[in-house]
Formats: structure tokens, C-alpha cells, sequence
DNA sequence: ATGTTC
């Protein structure tokens, strides 16, 4: 065993699904994986695990370090990292625990519909894929003057709608209702550039729009409140705040990298005097200028997601239209955030934290009596929208009835790489696997041959396995089962 | 994830 794999040393099983890595070296808090033995053996190969354990030792950190079932290797933190500091005592924020595409997220519409009432599906593809830009340039975008582009960083998911770019009855199904506060607007010249013809447009990478089937219903209950029935069109949008929310991780990630350096294996800040194991955590007091100036920008980039989500929206039910005479009476359920940092409270060793969690490729899962949960989740839990691969499944579930988890409130976030990106391309042919998923019945309009192979099924791991693995661990309950039958692709 | 190499 390498000195790398220390963790492995530090093990032990903390549960049905659950794994705890014991404090050791420098870590002050105790990490924990989501996951059966098999599920972690299969990282045995990966550096995931010794970033989880680099982030246990972050200023200010408490309660556990996580990483959701669906964790993999990342920038600094592992995805489906979840990293809470006490805000008030020292604790850090830093851009590594957000992850480069800021609020990347999903939105799930329902539709009143059923598959065979969208007649001439194929012709129906071909419209949404001409009406939704896909593929990373910001090429169709919506004409985003200047004014209006300080309206959506300041005001998100309202001023898109005001902007006619989304509907005002859409807030409430929406995380924190769209809107993420910000005192100022801290994002840079070159990053408003990059933001300035791209939105309304989907990206490329995993970023989707499918439309799906229902195609089992695990939780009756919920899936009634979620407005969900076996046999149902639904539309899942999977995106972020695209070049925007890239250049504001990379401008912060830039200067505070340049805060620290280098001290034995370690890396070292004068001007906070604290330690972190590697360069990529580079992280800030979240009350010190650097610390406020990344998260205000971060809420900025985090609202102009929100508000591409909306405008996206907004494109389909016009695609609808145009085909159906109607929008098929489409309703957002919900709109969920799996890169942000938030604050929060939490009760922490019996004591109220104001916490700043980080979740990075997790999502928060509000338990059925928290305030912010629109009615009608109330006794149920927030939807959590769980985005698969385009020839398996998504899931949506459901947080806790009441209270909250053990994770700060979080759940993973997809499936998880399986093959990288050029490994999928080497082995995948792009051609045969578009004909092997028409032939299950599901049409995809991909923008190369490339983004077909990379992401093909096989080029992921089981999304299924990830929400029975999140389910034992008692993150959060599966309610319902997707299948795509047409996805719009980067 | 990303004007996929400032």
C-alpha cells in the first residue's frame, strides 16, 4: 500500500451503505463515503478518496466530510463532495468546493401528457433540437443587453421572467426560488463577456434536455404530491451558468492559489496563517474580502444558471406550442442547484451552526417541515432531481419527511463517470450506439459524433446503483424512475 | 464543466 492510500488503513463500516474514514493525519474532522465495500472497492484505483480526506482538514470544517455514492475525482474536492465550516468561527469558503460550472443543476418539468399524444415525435425532435442551442458555443443565445444582464446576476430566475424568459409561477417549484441574494455584483469584465451570448443555451458535456417517460413509480405517495404518474411526459433540463460561472471559479481560484505556498507537504497562507494539504483547496475566510468577493460572484453566476434553466424552459414550451397548439400544461416540480455553496443552519454536536455547505455535484435535500419548501411538499420532502445517462435512467427523490439527513441535507447528484472522456471516445462508435438507442426507442440529436460516444451509457456508471446505495445510506428516498426517449445533447 | 490552450 502506498503512502497515498493511508485511508484505506483508517476505514471502517459506519453503516447500511456508509463508510467512515477515521480522523488521521491532518484531517480535524472524520470523512465519510457513501457506499458498500464493492462500491468503494471500485475506486480503488482513483485519488478520490485521499481529496475527500484532504478537505477534512479545511479551517473551520464540521460535523463530517462526505462524498455522495456517486463521488469521483474532481478539482481539489472530489465530486459529490458535501463540506460544511462554521462561518463564525474561522470556517473557509473555497471556489474548489463549487466546482467550475457554478448552480450547474436540473430542472424537471411535468407535462400532461403521454407519449403517443406528441404526434410525429420525430418531427417533434427536430424542432426542439433547431429551438434549444446546444454545444459550447453561446450560439443562439436570447440578445442580452447590458442592463439586462445585471438584472439576472442580481436578480436571477424574477428578472428572467420579468425579461419574458420565464414564467413568475415557476419561482416557488425553484431551490432557494430561483433568486440567490448578492450584495454587489463582484463578477469580472471578461467573465460578463463570456456570459454575454449564452443564455438560453444548453452547453455541451453531460448538460441535456430530454424528455422522458415515467416508467416506475417506487413512492405512491410522493410522486402524487410531485405531480408524477406512471406513463407521463416529463422534460429534464441539465445545465449551469456556462462561460459565465467558468471564469468566476477561475479568476477566484487564481488569486487565492496565489495565497498560498509551499511548506514541507503542505501549503501555507501568511496572511490567515492556516495549512491546507493541496493548492486546489485554496479557500478564504468566509467572512474576510476574498472569502465575500467569491461569494458574491458566486451567487451572481449562480443566478444567471437559474435564469438559463428558465430561459430554456421558455424555448420548449414555445417548441410545444409550435407543435402541439398547446404547452402541454408543462409545470416546473422543481429546480435544483449540485454546485453551490450556501448558508446554513445546522445543529452540529448539539450545537446551532451557521454553516457555509459546500455542495459540489450534491443536492440539497430539505426534509418536508423546512421553511423554505413550497406547501406542497410539506410532509414529503423537496424533490431531489437526480439526472442518469441518456439511454438508462434519471431519478427524482424525495429529502426526509422532517428534519434533516446526516449529510447537511444532501444527496448525489447523477451517476458518475465511468469511462473518461477520451477513453469513451477511442471505444464507443458514435454511429452504432445512435442506432442501438433508436432502437430502444430513444432519438438523440447529439451537436458531434464525439459527445455521442462520450456519453454513452457505458461511459457511466449504474445511476440505479447510485440511488439504491443513497437510499440504504437514509440521504434520500427514491420516489420515481425516468426513462429519456428524445434528448437534445452539447 | 470550459470561447475544450491566456
Amino acid at each position: 500500500m502506498t503512502e497515498d492510500a493511508r485511508w484505506r488503513d483508517h476505514l471502517e463500516k459506519a453503516g447500511p451503505s456508509l463508510h467512515r474514514i477515521k480522523r488521521h493525519d491532518a484531517m480535524l474532522v472524520d470523512a465519510m463515503l457513501v457506499g458498500d465495500k464493492a462500491h468503494i472497492n471500485r475506486h480503488s484505483e482513483d485519488r478520490s478518496p485521499e481529496q475527500l480526506v484532504n478537505t477534512a482538514s479545511l479551517p473551520g470544517i464540521v460535523g463530517n466530510a462526505w462524498a455522495m455514492a456517486d463521488w469521483h475525482f474532481g478539482y481539489g474536492f472530489p465530486i459529490g463532495g458535501v463540506v460544511a465550516t462554521d462561518i463564525e468561527a474561522g470556517g473557509v469558503i473555497s471556489p474548489g468546493g463549487v466546482g467550475f460550472d457554478i448552480n450547474c443543476g436540473v430542472r424537471m418539468c411535468t407535462l400532461d401528457l403521454e407519449v403517443k399524444d406528441i404526434k410525429d415525435l420525430k418531427k417533434f425532435g427536430r424542432r426542439l433540437k433547431g429551438r434549444i442551442p446546444a454545444g459550447p458555443s453561446g450560439k443562439g443565445g436570447v440578445d442580452l443587453s447590458e442592463t439586462k444582464m445585471d438584472s439576472i446576476l442580481s436578480e436571477g430566475a424574477k428578472a428572467a421572467a420579468e425579461h419574458g424568459w420565464g414564467e413568475h409561477r415557476d419561482l416557488i417549484a425553484m431551490e432557494s426560488n430561483g433568486l440567490l441574494e448578492t450584495q454587489e455584483r463582484l463578477v469580472s469584465e471578461r467573465a460578463l463577456k463570456r456570459g454575454s451570448l449564452s443564455l438560453g443555451t444548453l452547453g455541451s458535456g453531460n448538460h441535456f434536455l430530454e424528455l422522458q417517460v415515467v416508467d416506475q413509480i417506487v413512492d405512491k405517495n410522493a410522486a402524487n404530491a410531485f405531480g408524477l404518474r406512471e406513463g407521463q411526459v416529463t422534460a429534464m433540463i441539465h445545465t449551469g451558468s456556462r462561460g459565465l460561472g467558468h471564469q468566476v471559479c477561475s479568476d477566484h481560484v487564481d488569486s487565492l492559489e496565489k495565497k498560498f505556498r509551499r511548506q514541507g507537504n503542505m501549503w501555507h497562507s501568511d496572511e490567515w496563517d492556516f495549512k491546507i494539504p493541496d493548492r486546489q483547496l485554496a479557500a478564504a475566510p468566509f467572512h474576510s474580502n476574498e472569502g465575500q468577493a467569491y461569494f458574491e460572484a458566486m451567487q451572481a453566476a449562480g443566478n444567471y444558471a437559474f435564469a438559463n434553466r428558465s430561459a430554456l424552459t421558455q424555448r420548449l414550451r414555445d417548441a410545444l406550442r409550435a407543435h402541439l397548439g398547446s404547452d402541454g400544461d408543462l409545470e416546473v416540480l422543481y429546480d435544483v442547484c449540485h454546485n453551490i455553496a450556501k448558508v446554513e443552519n445546522h445543529v452540529v454536536h448539539n450545537e446551532n451552526c451557521t454553516c457555509c455547505v459546500h455542495r459540489k455535484g450534491a443536492t440539497r435535500a430539505l426534509g418536508g417541515d423546512h421553511a423554505e419548501l413550497a406547501s406542497r411538499f410539506a410532509g414529503i420532502g423537496q424533490p431531489v432531481l437526480v439526472p442518469g445517462d441518456m439511454g438508462t435512467a434519471s431519478w427524482v427523490l424525495a429529502g426526509p419527511t422532517k428534519g434533516t439527513n446526516a449529510a447537511f441535507g444532501s444527496s448525489c447528484h447523477g451517476a458518475g463517470r465511468a469511462l473518461s472522456r477520451s477513453q469513451a471516445r477511442k471505444t464507443i462508435d458514435a454511429e452504432q450506439l445512435q442506432n442501438e438507442l433508436q432502437a430502444q426507442g430513444i432519438t438523440v440529436h447529439a451537436n458531434t459524433p464525439n459527445v455521442l460516444s462520450e456519453e454513452a451509457p457505458s461511459a457511466y456508471k449504474d445511476v440505479d446503483e447510485v440511488i439504491r446505495l443513497t437510499a440504504e445510506a437514509e440521504l434520500a428516498r427514491p420516489v420515481a424512475r425516468l426513462r429519456p426517449f428524445c434528448v437534445i445533447k452539447g
